[in-house]
DNA sequence: CGCGACGTTGATTTGCCTCAACGATTGTGG
DNA sequence: CCACAATCGTTGAGGCAAATCAACGTCGCG
């Protein structure tokens, strides 16, 4: 059982003990060392993955050969390569270990036998989508109507101990300015 | 029956006979003239609309109080503001005609009906909520990796007959840069 | 027909990037 | 456990992409 899991999940839909029993059965344990990489382009997503422990972050080699942070998911976040999973196509992402991790894996296999013996986590599967859509958008919104330096400070009071658990590096490349840049912002103000 | 609606959801659900009536009965149509606003801040969003015919856009006033399209929606594509929907709160979206439109409604109530009566239909948001997710995260990446005459030809040969449909300075908004620039990126190559 | 909304074009400004060099810190092999 | 390399962060100088400001043309609608 991963009481983790089962109070993320019981914050959107109710289960049943069996409910949560089957739930927990049908999730892969992996414990990964920092660096590790979960997910590497050209190998199909083999699922969702709930992280119980440390953090994880996924990224994208861009055209320009440089590493493209797109996200980030910390203790009782959900991460995957949606657009692999819905496609049935290899990923063009890394996922990767920013820290030692313990994490669930509920493969695609798991995941459609679980929909169909528990309707509920279909559910909860499309609340999580649509939360992560609405904060996709809003992240879309600050980067069209805030410059870079407000981006910097409204991310910074918004998730405060997460700015300093990441590289600097890898958070101005999520915030979508150069370290350099990032650095400045920071010297200006203490 | 609106057989628009129902080609779209057969897509990736299949429903009997009988289901394709219900869905159908807990539609509302609304027929709306150009510019007419289907949604307005401070107000509920009431549900999921499903664009018939027309096109639409939905948009917020920034800080800035400049208007900042965020998303358009054309013929059998839906649209909502899934924040408002999600924490049943007010919105603070604008989304408006920009074409004598015909629009289903799907309101909150009726949905949580029609999930009931009809669980593959959660299904089916759950995939839309999916790929409404797997598009807005393309276009952070193409935000971030591309420049701006980049982004706009990338998108022109994208949807090539939409870039004629919807007011110029609007595409630049959703794009995210000024109709000026835009101007300018036309006018260099034809 | 006249007004307002929309698109174009030019001149200037600016926010952020790039390039480059230099510290500080981490980690690794001898 | 130390030495050295690699990684990460800082700082400065110069450059460029796109914004802003402003004026003018044009189209559509009441």
């Amino acid at each position: 059982m991963y009481p983790e899991l089962l109070n993320h999940v019981k914050r959107y839909v109710q289960l049943t003990a069996d409910e949560e029993e089957l739930l927990c059965s049908k999730m892969e344990l992996l414990t990964v060392k920092k660096k590790t990489l979960i997910l590497e382009p050209g190998k199909m997503c083999k699922g969702n993955y709930f992280v119980l422990s440390g953090c994880v972050r996924q990224y994208i080699i861009t055209s320009k050969l440089t590493e493209q942070v797109t996200q980030f998911a910390l203790e009782s976040w959900w991460i995957a390569d949606q657009e692999s999973l819905l496609n049935k196509q290899p990923s063009n992402y890394y996922i990767q270990a920013l820290e030692d991790c313990d994490i669930l894996l509920l493969t695609e296999a798991n995941r459609v036998i679980l929909f169909e013996q528990v309707p509920k986590m279909e559910s909860y599967f499309r609340i999580m989508m649509q939360k992560s859509f609405v904060a996709v958008q809003r992240r879309v919104g600050f980067m069209l109507n805030m410059n870079d330096e407000e981006r910097y400070r409204y991310f910074a009071g918004l998730y405060p101990g997460f700015v300093q658990r990441v590289p600097q590096y890898m958070l101005a490349s999520f915030l979508g300015f150069t370290p350099q840049f990032m650095s400045r912002i920071r010297a200006k103000k203490v």
